[in-house]
RNA sequence: GCCUCUGUAGUUCAAUGGAUAGAACGGAAGUUUCCUAAACUUUAGAUUCGGGUUCGAUUCCCGGCGGAGGUACCA
């Protein structure tokens, strides 16, 4: 903002020394005092060698005279808080309202590229709460990163092959007579999750029977026959067996058509996609390739480590002795693979906090590798969500799936709708889609709202709730400043420009102003603390302070024609940043609600 | 054991080293001749403990206690 600007220039001139612009702390003005901005002027006592109150007096004299935009001062202790002129906020609204895109800024072709990883499902069983947290992040991640300029590619790397996926495909060889989506009504990955659930249980039935009969808990799991078919479907799967192959891609063709409802549903897409089983070869040539230029060593048996103790880390292995390749050398593979595809300048991993070790190895193993973007590459690390009931366990049955979730969000946003009445006189297809956004911003923002590093605790029913700190409450705003407009439209009111400056505004209009003012700020802070949440807890602010402006004002009544105007567009502009603010959270916001 | 993250009202979340630590939900009390009451207004209620740095610490540093995660052939 061009006034710290100007308080910077202040403290110079008068005390004739060029000071260090951190010493320049301007703050917002807590409500309880008058002002909009504060100058803490505690840093600056060494320069003026005087006390608190004195300095603040001297600078703020000197504002006064000399900076139009102060209109008025007044010192608390060390605080030096100003008020600037109602004319300043009129000219802040214009800016605002003339300009499109308000807080975001276009890429040009020579921005820099960051590529964003997220999602990464495996490929054995459906989507669940963890994932959607990830999915969240990750989109909305993106359209911040977009919105500031930079270049944007989202990726995915499904981890389509293992042992986990062949334990699916043999419990539904074994006992699944031949069932397909069509001919179970079931979602492809929910179908393929039934499968390994099923292999889980009958390995689980088989390890039992074998300690009955006496055998250790070690030597019952070497033994068992389930296992070792799935390994060696592993092994054929490796060496090419066409019907193992086959049957490999006809599950996973089920199970990328499920994910791909449960993506279009969540809202979330991808520009590249890549897939383990195309890059797990890669990266065990790198690895090799490393070797040779003595970054690993290889011990006696054959497996292929590095020694990373030099950095304060431990030896990781790269390739086992039988040289098949662990997961990073998978991530090595796909990091080779996307910089062969994109001119990548910054590299986002979305993935949870319990992989903060192997980013911390990966960051490094890259780097050796002569991986420009590998020294810089975020790990965007975010907590677990958990149940109120505590963690969610598979074994138990607690994981809440993806699309149940987004189902019931959908159904209780109709119901709730319902008896208020907010959907009579809709069309069945506009109740639907009304459900839709209402049902997935309660949900999205719920999630997004919080600090991305911290656990997080998932109350399903909390989320639903549509009142308080939430995204109905949010999009509810939104849909009666649609409706504010609507009907300022239907009086023939039509808005071209920001009336005269000359308006005298109130307390309230100049808060919401200056609120306003702050959006770009937020979402540049947004994207250099990778943070959504900066920007759900501002839209969360503006929202309140709007509706207590709405409260205790009659937008539409005003006898005044140029504050009635006046309000319109102030009610406009907030309307238009709740839009964009949503946009980059991926919250859609609907006209009507 | 070692490493990383984390600890704020009853609960879920805020607070670039700044003023009297903010909200929301839940609790208590109110507001509808009014543009969408999914709203608004009151009200009670919190920084895990002990040191240190600082004019000033929820924030930075050290230690204790509590929670979560990781810990080399699972991804």
């Amino acid at each position: 903002m061009d006034i710290q600007k100007s308080v910077h220039q202040a403290v110079e001139k008068i005390y004739g020394q060029t000071i260090d612009p951190s010493l320049v702390q301007l703050q917002k003005t807590k409500k309880e005092f008058t002002g909009h901005l504060t100058l803490v002027v505690f840093p600056l006592l060494k320069i003026s060698k005087k006390n608190p109150e004195q300095t603040a007096l001297e600078i703020g004299d000197y504002l006064k005279a000399n900076e139009p935009a102060i209109a008025d001062f007044n010192v608390i202790k060390g605080f030096l808080n100003l008020c600037i002129s109602s004319s300043y906020w009129v000219n802040v609204l214009t800016d605002i309202h003339k300009t499109a895109g308000f807080g975001t800024q276009k890429a040009e072709n020579n921005s820099p590229l960051v590529m964003i990883e997220y999602s990464s499902p495996n490929t054995n069983k459906p989507l669940h709460l963890g994932h959607v947290r990830n999915n969240l992040l990750g989109f909305s991640l993106a359209e911040i990163m977009k919105a500031n300029g930079y270049n944007v590619v989202k990726t995915n790397i499904v981890n389509d092959r293992g042992i986990h996926i062949c334990k699916s495909m043999l419990a539904w060889k074994k006992w699944g007579n031949g069932a397909t989506p069509e001919s179970t009504g079931k979602k492809g990955d929910h179908l393929i999750g039934d499968f390994y659930v099923l292999f889980d249980k009958e390995y689980k039935k088989e390890l039992q029977e074998l300690q009955d009969k006496g055998l250790s808990k070690e030597d019952a799991e070497n033994q068992s026959s389930l296992m070792s078919e799935a390994r060696e479907m592993l092994r054929q799967w490796e060496a090419g067996n066409q019907e193992t192959v086959a049957l490999w891609e006809k599950m996973n063709s089920w199970v990328y058509a499920g994910f791909d409802e449960t993506y279009k549903a969540l809202g979330v897409d991808f520009d590249k996609v890549y897939y383990e089983s195309q890059t797990y070869l890669e990266g065990k040539e790198k690895v090799l390739e490393g070797l040779e230029k003595g970054v690993f060593y290889k011990k006696e048996d054959g497996s292929v480590w590095a020694d990373l103790t030099a950095d304060g880390l431990d030896n990781k292995l790269l390739l086992r002795a039988d040289g098949t390749s662990v997961y990073m050398t998978q991530d090595i593979g796909t990091a080779k693979l996307r910089f062969d595809d994109y001119p990548i300048n910054k590299m986002v991993y979305v993935v949870g906090n319990e992989q903060n070790y192997h980013f911390q190895v990966l960051s490094l193993l890259l780097d050796k590798l002569g991986f420009e973007f590998g020294k810089g590459l975020v790990h965007f690390s975010y907590g677990m969500v958990e149940l109120p009931e505590g963690k969610m366990k598979s074994r138990e049955g607690t994981v809440v799936d993806a699309d149940d979730l987004v189902a019931e969000m959908v159904d209780t946003a109709r119901e709730t709708s319902n008896e208020l009445g907010k959907l009579d006189g809709c069309s069945e297809g506009e109740a639907q889609k009304v459900s839709q956004i209402v049902g997935l911003g309660a949900l999205k923002y719920f999630i997004l709202k919080v600090d991305p590093r911290k656990n997080m605790v998932f109350n399903p029913k909390e989320s639903i709730d549509f009142n308080g700190n939430t995204g109905p409450f949010i999009q509810y705003t939104y849909a009666r400043i649609q409706s504010v407009l609507r009907k300022a439209a239907e009086q023939g009111i039509v808005l071209p420009e920001v009336p005269a400056s000359a308006l005298q505004l109130n307390e309230k209009e100049e808060n919401l102003i200056q609120m306003m003012a702050e959006f770009p700020a937020i979402v540049k802070e947004a994207a250099d603390t990778f943070s959504p949440a900066v920007i759900a807890n501002y839209i969360y602010e503006l929202v309140k302070e709007y509706n207590q402006f709405y409260h205790d004002y009659s937008i539409l009544r005003e006898e005044n024609k140029d504050t009635k105007e006046f309000r319109l567009i102030l009610s406009e502009n907030v309307g238009k940043i709740i839009k964009t603010g949503f946009g980059l959270l991926g919250i859609d916001v609907p006209d009507r609600m």
